[in-house]
DNA sequence: TAGTGGTCTAGACCACCAC
DNA sequence: TGGTGGTCTAGACCACTAT
């Protein structure tokens, strides 16, 4: 008898889901519910409005509480370390710093992040491995006028990915996904041809606003992103 | 003074993303920052309770609530149908049926979908455009056993997808995505050339534990799937 | 304008778990 | 075992909006 909510919940969702209440069908308020369910207006109202934030129904005051016509779909990722992701599949990681500069912001940087004016930014690139095959290839650029310290930072042994972190821990991010060609630079670094398809994952970081780093990610030909809904 | 909780959630949020309450830090229990916030315990509550699920701070009973090490980073992707993806931006939408078969279940798709015995499925192929250029092949398997009338529908005007949305709307999906390379069959229908790097979304949809539906959906050379956290 | 959901409150009891 | 979060309740007022 605890979590009286949840109860509520599923049994509403059931109640969806078997087509008792079909989409677009109004269902019963929350006092009514309330009193179907013998418990207070409060506990019924947790239930549906987590069902509401799930995409199952739809909210409108006076208008009641409708069943959707068709579900709202949100597939959610979890965007770990590169690290406790190879970790968690049992798998050695390892990592290794292929390249570091410091130089001018290049144009299709600055136009990408909004960064104003010039300024240096520090380029590094890196390969993680699993199980010593090279599992992601990592291009990164960090605004040095965001974060000076970065270009005193030893990168061969940190990866810029768990510096950041634990640096610059909660930021706004952009994150995109596309596929990418592998050319001669990732072939080599990820062994794989030239000209195979590979998976690519590119994100803008800001804190409070300001452009922080900016990273592609190609991963080892045949990666897949899952995920259940 | 109307949603206190969510007041009392961004200044919370403010103190942690500002660094006042670094990461790892015990913040105030609910009774303190009640007494803080002059409000009922409850609103307190709902306020944390919600940074929680945002993956911003971790509680405990007895221990607390803390400041997340590392932020949990999700990123979420709405699932549209293909067509109001296309018609939100503008464009105008065309579908095209190219193939249509009855065949007895591959031994691959059994496999992937945890299809039992024989059975027959509906295999179909289509291409979905936005302003007449080719946005979306899709590679769809349907089990008939679980939807033995969609031999009967005309597919030729419907999508699969828009009828499978409104005959089975609540169902659980897996998606997965990667990237592929384009064959004759995709170059030919996708206006690319053969080898060019793809990016490819598979999902396999159950309603009530029941196999319904595979498809694989291969997108125009070039996009991108793009979200914010 | 009336009905519905959105939110707050004050108090209560309980489950968990670090100490 | 005591402190903390998790939840429920009964009642209240308010905001929105369909009618």
């Amino acid at each position: 008898m605890k979590a009286a909510f949840r109860d509520v919940k599923e049994v509403i969702r059931t109640r969806i889901v078997d087509g008792d209440w079909g989409p677009g069908e109004l269902i019963p308020n929350e006092i009514d519910l309330a009193a179907e369910f013998q418990c207070a207006r409060a506990t019924v109202n947790r239930a549906v409005r987590e069902l509401a934030e799930e995409g199952l129904v739809e909210r409108k005051r006076k208008a009641g509480t409708r069943v959707r016509m068709s579900p709202v779909r949100r597939a959610q990722f979890e965007i770990p370390v590169v690290r406790e992701e190879i970790e968690a599949s049992g798998r050695m990681y390892r990592y290794a710093l292929v390249r570091r500069d410091l130089c001018d912001t290049p144009d299709w940087l600055r136009a990408r992040m909004g960064l104003g004016d010039r300024g240096q930014v520090l380029h590094l690139v890196c390969v993680h491995y699993a199980d010593n095959n090279p599992y992601q290839y990592e291009d990164r650029w960090i605004n040095l006028a965001a974060l000076p310290n970065a270009a005193d930072v030893d990168f061969s042994e940190t990866s810029p990915n768990e510096w950041l972190v634990e640096t610059v821990p909660f930021s706004d991010a952009e994150i995109s996904f596309s596929a990418t060609a592998s050319d001669e630079v990732l072939a080599s670094h990820l062994g794989c041809a030239v000209g195979n398809p590979l998976f690519l994952a590119e994100r803008s970081t800001w804190w409070r606003g300001e452009p922080i780093t900016y990273v592609r990610m190609v991963f080892q030909r045949g990666h897949r992103m899952t995920t259940r809904f």
